[in-house]
DNA sequence: TGATTATTATAGCCTTGCTTATTATAAGCT
DNA sequence: AGCTTATAATAAGCAAGGCTATAATAATCA
């Protein structure tokens, strides 16, 4: 059939949802001065303080200079600081300051609320179903062949 | 735990595939000289030529403003061109060039091949299922209560 | 008719992503 | 040691989202 059907063009969808979350949260956590990305950083530092901004980015498997500029953001806002490595001066390590935690909770019950909002209607299943496809769907795409790179 | 884990990073790894399908596709077209996004706009004019921007922006679920610059960089690449309306004023409606179809011959192909690959190892059930659940999901924000917008 | 309200497109600013340099520094090799 | 290669962070440029404001024009209503 040389018409698809644009409707159920599951690659958009999924895009769609995906900025719905993005943005209804990031609508809801303004008042505290922070967007769901920047929210993202200061989990994962939550669990790890101190990590090197190579580290971070690969964890949070976006791209060093993306995070430079998430970082310099939440640096000027007092979010967190960066610190030279005592051994290696190429690195800086990065630290939450303190008054971090209090906004951190209400993130977190924020993320709470739009996760159980997004899935309203779906059982333990069909959630399960979801989040296993999902990782599937991205361990398929991160093996894909780099090839088609080269062809510029 | 290792379940709440995956409940707690759901959000994440949903932000992750849209991300991953999105550059994969972006740097295959990007010979053609068109992201996935411009693609997208091209596709929804050749099933109906001549819209007006505000119901293009409705019809992709954008910001009109966001839409305006993708045309800006679509028209100066020759794609599509914007004309004044006959009896409006305010509107300009948009139709696409000649030069358009082959390229959207090729990007249809990309896209395809694409999907197929994220989507590889699923059998027809559970794509089904996928946009079904993505559907449903799209929805539900759809239809959240914007009251959270006027704590502003 | 004239004043008010609504709508269309655009402009400006902000964030977050990717790429592709560039700079400083480490590490490795001869 | 000196040269080469690798790595960390940043910078610069572009795309695509959002939001808010503004100018031009329509539409409505008193």
């Amino acid at each position: 059939m040389e018409r698809e059907n644009l409707d159920r063009n599951f690659g958009f969808i999924l895009n769609d949802v995906s900025r719905l979350m993005r943005t209804t949260f990031d609508r809801r956590a303004k008042s505290i001065g922070l967007t769901r990305s920047q929210w993202w950083v200061l989990t994962h530092l939550y669990r790890r303080d101190g990590l090197v901004q190579a580290e971070l980015a690969e964890i949070l498997e976006i791209e060093r200079a993306t995070l430079g500029r998430l970082l310099d953001r939440l640096e000027a806002k007092g979010w967190l600081r960066r610190e030279p490595d005592s051994t290696d001066r190429r690195v800086k390590r990065v630290y939450l300051t303190d008054e971090v935690k209090p906004a951190m909770k209400s993130l977190r019950r924020i993320a709470g609320d739009l996760r159980q909002q997004a899935l309203e209607g779906l059982d333990e299943n069909e959630r399960e179903h979801l989040v296993d496809i999902l990782i599937h769907m991205k361990t398929n795409l991160l093996n894909l062949p780099v090839t088609d790179k080269s062809k510029n």
